[in-house]
RNA sequence: CGUGGGGUAGAGCAGUGGUAGCUCGUCAGGCCCAUAACCUGAAGGUCGCGGGUUCGAAUCCCGCCCCCACAACCA
């Protein structure tokens, strides 16, 4: 039988995990092994943290801490936070244990030992002032290819080229601007150049590889390839094993992927059958599938896949679903300027499902997607609260209310019912193919589909009617209501996992899985369980406060002086038909009359508004409401949930500035 | 200068040769089982621009314009 191992990029120790990782990686990685799991596949799920290297050691400084403490901390938190999104490994490992160490050591000494490991005497630079040998990241000068001036030492942003630190002109240290000497030290180089050929064939035949992965890494192994330095002059990582190579350790781009391999050894020995993992490394029925974003493409497309041929003993990726990136209100996410959504920030307030969901119906798939909190609000309130958690609520209340909470039996079935059924299996069918086919997108795209076929069905047949009049059409109906809820169950389980498993116990049923018949899926005659609503509507204040939590509360006056804010005066007041508290308002702004519409009916009749002097608005968009369009906004103080009206405390004419 | 991605209805997106689609929003109607949720219908696009190939192009080719990422340890 076909074994798959998934793994997910090593998130870096030294920070949170936000929405990008999610969306990009964690969660499309997530879903994917649980469709897997709901058919039976043998499939598991291996990641951990990367903790060594230099930036973590520079962040401890900055911390006054120990690395140790550092990676123990984020490690922690990482592993929580996916915990409580519902993200499940099969082990979560990190790359600062012993297990670890000695995997890395021994896949370098075999490279070592085979020639594709080779010394060389190298001038590297070393900051005087800083007292400290410089990774190439922390070198900038100007670029030899393009003669741009922001160029690093590992790469030149300009051009794209790939650099080593020494080939840049007019060196500086990026961390103090002195200008580095060069020194003498003795590094390991790993020789990407003889594994050309057969790494370039081998990428040629992944035709079966997204279009991004493929297009980009087959456009950068033309530039060629050459050795790449895998070790470093710090004190915090992997000690290189051998005995000239003392005070140097592991480069981690070298040991992070190796990460993946030691996180399946620690899952096979915490199992009791410590030789397990061969199963799945050294076996050529595994597909090894590394989720990934698309900043990793090049490690894990063509330095690992490299490293492996070396090695020789161990299967070689067959996908790398890798993503593009998730911006939040279209500005690329930065930890630095604190633009970014936190997991465990989120968690704190929502719940998972939702942001699931919200994620995986707008992954970034082909090209960068965009979060919105507004998007977030409207999808959570129209699709998952109306159209999904309206169909599950509708159907089982009326199980509980109309027929003693019990699952009814179906008796003939009708063309409509069979045309519903054969729904059902299509759509699993095309869900199925969409999450085989690494796209949550579509997955979710089409069981969204059957959930509205599911209300459709319900509208059509009117139950509510035949309550009253035919009894036994009545049963044949709710069942195949009942039916189509769980095998959407079923199918929204990978995205939606905590809401699946309720649906499961509303309609007691213990096991499902993917291949369940989709017509006996439910056992008739069975009692409900007990039934809660399954999404909570987002309010539009809930939204407002997280946006301006991460906007920060500072504005720029600048910003306060674009809103046209007068006064003036109500001339006209009349409440607009077929609704509650909407009130259409003439008002003189002193340079125009305008219409307003403000929702303030339920507390204010039109009446005694007119002649009032107000605060508006004057430069909102116009917005048509029930037909109406407003144009301006009328400010109110809000109390208890009811408007107050902002007056003025003394008589002034309309258009009366406000600053 | 380069590399990669993108420009399709008000918004967000799908659509790789054959009458332009989806969700939301807007407008109108229906229903009342359900979390003011559900269902139906309508309006709304010269598919970035200009050429070309073709019986036929959003879709293939050429040229151009515009946007984003590739810097601050951000997948």
């Amino acid at each position: 039988m076909d074994k798959i191992l998934v793994t997910t990029a090593l998130p870096y120790a030294n920070g949170p995990i936000h929405l990008g990782h999610l969306a990009g990686c964690y969660l499309p990685a997530d879903v994917y092994v649980r469709y897997q799991r709901l058919r039976k596949r043998n499939c598991i799920h291996i990641g951990g943290t990367d903790e060594n290297g230099v930036p973590i050691t520079i962040k401890a400084e900055q911390e006054g801490k120990t690395p140790r403490e550092i990676v123990d901390y984020y490690h922690k938190t990482i592993k929580e936070s996916f915990a409580k999104f519902g993200i499940k490994f099969d082990n979560f490992s990190r790359t600062s244990i012993p297990l670890h160490y000695k995997t890395s050591q021994d896949f370098f000494l075999n490279l070592h030992g085979k020639g594709y490991i080779v010394p060389k005497i190298q001038k590297q630079f070393f900051c005087p002032r800083c007292q400290r040998f410089l990774p190439d990241r922390y070198v900038e000068g100007t670029c030899p290819y393009c003669g741009s001036e922001g160029a690093r030492g590992d790469q030149c942003d300009e051009c794209g080229k790939w650099l080593e630190p020494l080939d840049l002109k007019n060196p500086r240290c990026k961390l103090c601007g002195s200008t580095p000497v060069y020194r003498k030290t003795k590094q390991w180089f790993f020789r990407l150049d003889l594994l050309e050929p057969r790494l370039k064939e081998w990428l040629v035949s992944k035709r079966d590889w997204k279009e991004n992965v493929r297009s980009f890494t087959l456009g950068w192994i033309k530039q060629g390839l050459k050795p790449r330095a895998i070790t470093r002059d710090i004190s915090w990582g992997i000690p290189v094993p051998l005995p000239e190579a003392n005070g140097k350790v592991l480069y981690v781009w070298f040991d992070n992927v190796i990460g993946y391999i030691s996180s399946t050894k620690e899952w096979a020995q915490k199992l009791g059958e410590p030789e397990k993992w061969r199963d799945y490394w050294f076996s050529q029925d595994t597909r090894l599938v590394h989720f990934i974003g698309k900043d990793n493409i090049v490690f894990h497309a063509i330095n690992w896949p490299a490293m492996l041929m070396a090695h020789g003993e161990f299967i070689l990726p067959s996908q790398i679903p890798a993503n593009e990136f998730l911006t939040i209100e279209a500005k690329q996410m930065s930890t630095s300027r604190n633009w970014a959504i936190w997991l465990d920030d989120y968690l704190d307030r929502f719940p998972p499902d939702p942001l699931r969901y919200v994620l995986a119906s707008n992954a970034p798939e082909r090209s960068d997607s965009n979060f919105t909190w507004d998007g977030y609000r409207m999808k959570t309130n129209n699709e998952l609260v109306g159209t999904f958690g309206n169909l599950v609520n509708r159907t089982l209340q009326f199980i509980n209310s109309y027929m003693g909470g019990k699952i009814p039996e179906k008796s003939s079935l009708q063309a409509a019912d069979m045309e519903v059924l054969n729904k059902i299996n299509e759509k699993k069918k095309e869900v199925g193919d969409a999450y085989e086919n690494f796209s949550p997108k579509r997955a979710t795209e089409k069981f969204m589909e059957l959930a509205r076929e599911g209300n459709r069905y319900f509208d059509y047949s009117k139950p509510w009617e035949l309550r009253k009049n035919d009894r036994e059409r009545l049963s044949t109906v709710i069942w195949l209501a009942t039916s189509l809820i769980a095998n959407l169950g079923v199918m929204a389980e990978p995205v939606i996992p905590f809401t699946a498993e309720k649906i499961k116990n509303f309609l007691g049923i213990k096991h499902w899985e993917w291949d369940d018949v989709v017509g006996e899926i439910i056992n008739q005659g069975a009692q409900l369980g007990k039934t809660e609503i399954l999404f909570k509507p987002v309010s539009r204040g809930k939204i407002v406060l997280e946006r301006r939590k991460m906007m920060g509360n500072i504005i720029r006056f600048s910003e306060f002086e674009a809103l046209d804010l007068r006064i003036a005066e109500i001339k006209g007041a009349e409440r607009i038909e077929g609704t509650d508290k909407l009130i259409k308002l003439l008002v003189d702004t002193g340079g125009d009359t305008r219409d307003l519409v403000a929702g303030i009916g339920n507390v204010y009749e039109p009446e005694e508004l007119i002649g009032k002097k107000i605060v508006v608005l004057l430069n909102l968009e116009p917005k048509k409401i029930r037909g109406v369009e407003s144009r301006g906004m009328l400010l109110a103080a809000v109390h208890d949930g009811k408007p107050v009206l902002l007056t003025v405390d003394a008589d002034v004419p309309p258009g009366c500035v406000v600053s």
